[in-house]
DNA sequence: TTGTATGCGTTATCAG
DNA sequence: CTGATAACGCATACAA
């Protein structure tokens, strides 16, 4: 087994001090031609590689930026992960998770571990229970010693940071302007709990757009789901106590339950009900019908989460001044509507 | 914005040494209970946490583990994650990611980048385009270098390392079995090409299902599609010119292909054409009819891995000796087949 | 009980 | 052109 070889074990086999070799090996004018060919070639053989930790150190600067995501078997963080890591690499950075599990302790002991030098900066998109608490110190902690922080799709305006949001509202703004335009009046909205910044965001834009279009709100169409463990009975009793000829569902799964249940009450989609999700993950692309959906972009929202934070990490001065990048969503039509 | 604060800015504000304050932090007996109350009053105040940088230089260990993928944004890989982050998490470690993207390159920069200091040990599945090459030399030089590795799903015997796989050859042949005892003779396998080895072991539980039932083997019925970019075409054609009461899909994205395009000719699913997958990923629980299918239970493949290389990287003694585990595959029945 | 010195691997400054 | 030294933050063997 050939150890790691370091700077000290070429200065020692070639007879020069440690400062030559650091100072050849970075092709430096003060070191002569000879002495820089043997060392270099000599760190070729053994194929020398600087230690990533004795730089990090030294630089304080690790190179590495810190992920916390509230759940990663998730299409959507999926997604926005791969544009975050795809930038990150490109710019030389290495991208460590860690999985908040939609738990706030989990968050916090996350954010600590990583905050004690392992990462230059943090991009993370708020776990459930961190918004349903509304307790931010963990965030403020951070991004008061200095840890550039994004925030990203479940965000908060509690803490001053750069974010980058798609226009939620306008996207369910969208979709019901699509369903309306269509013929549809009795539209339904599947949404969570309001603690999620999205699901508010998503119900304002139902609700705008209906009032915009003189349509009378009936809260009796809007059904709220839990997060996790969807039971089905809900969603059966919702549809057989309501009529209804369109539906919004702040997800896919949502929708795909939604679907699958009024399929089984004999409901043709679209020409009976049409509906419309979020996210335009896997099950979008492959439910029978194909779903329309709203796109969140996530891997462009990765991308630019990704720039943003590597900006700030770069920059040298301390600017205190934070964007919020908010991305257009768009409507992917498929066949679960109609024109 | 309150600085990072370290043993040396506690130590003079206290008017002690660095090492004194080391010591009381870690609350060492050496120390009297007087120095060490004040010592450990001023830490908590002004919120002390050790550099973890300047430990992993000065312990040679860096409590992070890297996973190499070829891809995130797929739910089985996903589910390995998940195992591997929840079990490194336990034990303190974290998980920083790469994505190899299918590509030999990226996978070598990959693991060059990770190498050098800036994990304690690998955890990977190999790309596609690496099983193509067949060239392996990367994770030989890691393991030369005394950098625990750990291969999972996509492995090779040309690299002695510890490996964690499902049995993919019993899980084809269980649903082979499966298929002819429904009654089932004209089974059909949709696959990839050779190169993958999951691919080759579920071929070969495939065959020897049919073998051991004195069923003919016939090479008409077993198509090959690319891993990505599936032709509609290819799959319609296949269903054309083959008389098929059963498939077997090395995947479930194959799965859903086959199912919609046979739907769309008019089979009924399952009662003319039974359907298994392999994967039980989300799309094979929410398909239509929702799909019978082999699980590959990738978070416990990810916990194991994460533990035997965990066990590798704190084991004094280089053990020069390696297993390979093997996950007992399970079928997962759901409406895509008959009794 | 406390402090000094040394080292982890690297780079930068300054002296020779 | 080359090398000694200090520093990054921490831990520890050893000295006082």
């Amino acid at each position: 087994m050939r150890q790691k070889i370091t700077l000290k074990h070429i200065a020692r086999e070639l007879d020069v001090s440690i400062s030559t070799v650091s100072k050849a090996l970075k092709n430096s004018e003060e070191i002569s031609r000879d002495t820089k060919e043997k060392i270099q070639a000599f760190a070729k053989l053994y194929n020398y590689k600087p230690n990533n930790i004795a730089i990090s150190l030294k630089n304080k600067r690790t190179k590495n930026i810190g992920v916390i995501i509230p759940e990663i078997v998730h299409h959507f963080f999926t997604t926005v992960f791969r544009g975050i890591e795809k930038y990150a690499n490109k710019q030389g950075y290495n991208v460590v998770v860690c999985i908040s599990d939609e738990s706030f302790d989990k968050e916090v002991i996350n954010m600590e571990m990583l905050a004690n030098g392992s990462i230059d900066g943090f991009i993370m998109s708020l776990s459930a229970e961190t918004q349903l608490k509304n307790d931010y110190n963990h965030l403020k902690e951070v991004t008061e010693q200095g840890i550039p922080l994004v925030l990203f799709d479940r965000v908060t305006n509690e803490i001053q940071c750069d974010k980058v949001v798609i226009n939620d509202r306008e996207g369910a703004y969208l979709a019901v302007q699509k369903l309306l335009k269509s013929g549809r009046r009795k539209i339904a909205l599947v949404t969570t709990e309001d603690y999620f910044s999205v699901s508010r965001e998503r119900t304002q834009g139902y609700l705008s757009a209906l009032r915009d279009n003189g349509i009378a709100i009936d809260g009796n169409l809007i059904l709220k789901l839990p997060y996790m463990d969807v039971q089905e009975e809900d969603i059966d009793s919702f549809f057989d106590g309501n009529e209804v000829d369109a539906v919004l569902c702040v997800n896919e799964i949502f929708a795909i339950h939604c679907m699958r249940l009024v399929q089984k009450k004999g409901l043709r989609i679209p020409e009976d009900i049409s509906f419309i999700g979020f996210t335009d993950g896997i099950l979008s692309k492959y439910a029978t019908p194909r779903l329309t959906s709203v796109a969140q972009h996530g891997e462009e929202m990765g991308q630019i989460a990704a720039k943003m934070l590597i900006e700030k990490v770069e920059s040298e001065e301390e600017v205190e001044v934070y964007r919020t990048e908010i991305i257009e969503s768009t409507l992917i039509e498929r066949e679960s509507t109609i024109n």
